[in-house]
DNA sequence: TATTTTTGCATCGTGAACGATATAAATCTG
DNA sequence: CAGATTTATATCGTTCACGATGCAAAAATA
């Protein structure tokens, strides 16, 4: 068959890119209330995890570039869950710091994760398949993303 | 730790979003010189297999909605690669067929599979971690899937 | 110190995704 | 058959993702 692997069964790639999509479909549920997107709520988990970062700490930690980030962060900076404000020592930096706002949905949002697990679980019984695509992944990502 | 599970490190979901970018972005050193996205790669292998097909039809082999498609489709015909004809048993159709463009570029893209096998594999030693995520994945699609 | 290079961020344009909504044709139902 | 419902596609608006480009500040180098 010399078309064989032009099937789109056959693709990987075509695996990945709609899992993802139906993935992030599934935090919609939860996401909606807060009035967040998935990519906002990445930047959030970020900043919960460490406040007061410049732009290309953040998109180095998400993997993007600042051309994704910035207008991100412009968004959420007016729907007041962050600031922006010039950096001291560097003055070409922009230190991203979580509002009231932003600082206290991390209550509102503490259950997303365990709500996420527990309805993607329901839908498929073999959690030991879902555990192992995580090292897979991850060796894909490091592979992908040296350069 | 009361916020654990909102560590970006604990997220399956992230890595998912990250792996897909990446590896989109693996296709675009062979898709750049055709002129095409790989959505619309996504198309073309969906027509390759099967020409003359139903919006409808792609959408669903897809995944994705008519109201992704449809502009898609419709790029995809202004720059030559495939026309959107009235259906004739149901005229609410639109039937999607390659031109010579379209038919012609697979031969080119022929080897696009295995380059991009050659590429990610290059750069990752465990080829069976990357075997193992196919069916994980097609699990995880097929619960997120279902209504 | 003056010049070059790099870095951090922003802007612009294009192509996707996708929710909401619209419209016409086909189908179902009373 | 008439009216209601469903189906196939399209349009609109918003948010991303990302290549290309611009700019000013910082760092490196001459």
């Amino acid at each position: 068959m010399e078309y064989e692997q032009l099937k789109l069964n056959n693709q990987l790639c075509f695996r990945l890119y709609t899992a993802a999509r139906l993935t992030v479909g599934a935090y919609h549920p939860y996401l909606d209330p807060l009035g967040i997107t998935y990519p906002q709520y990445l930047v959030l988990l970020v900043l919960w995890e460490q406040d007061k970062q410049p732009v290309c700490d953040i998109a180095a930690r998400l993997m993007l570039d600042t051309n994704t980030v910035t207008p991100l962060l412009q968004r959420m900076e007016k729907s007041g869950l962050l600031l922006r404000t010039k950096g001291k020592t560097d003055t070409r930096q922009r230190i991203v710091s979580l509002t009231e706002k932003g600082l206290t949905m991390r209550e509102q949002a503490k259950h997303i994760p365990e709500c996420l697990s527990a309805s993607i679980l329901e839908k498929m019984d073999s959690v030991e398949e879902l555990a192992t695509l995580v090292p897979a992944l991850d060796k894909l990502i490091e592979g992908l993303s040296e350069r």
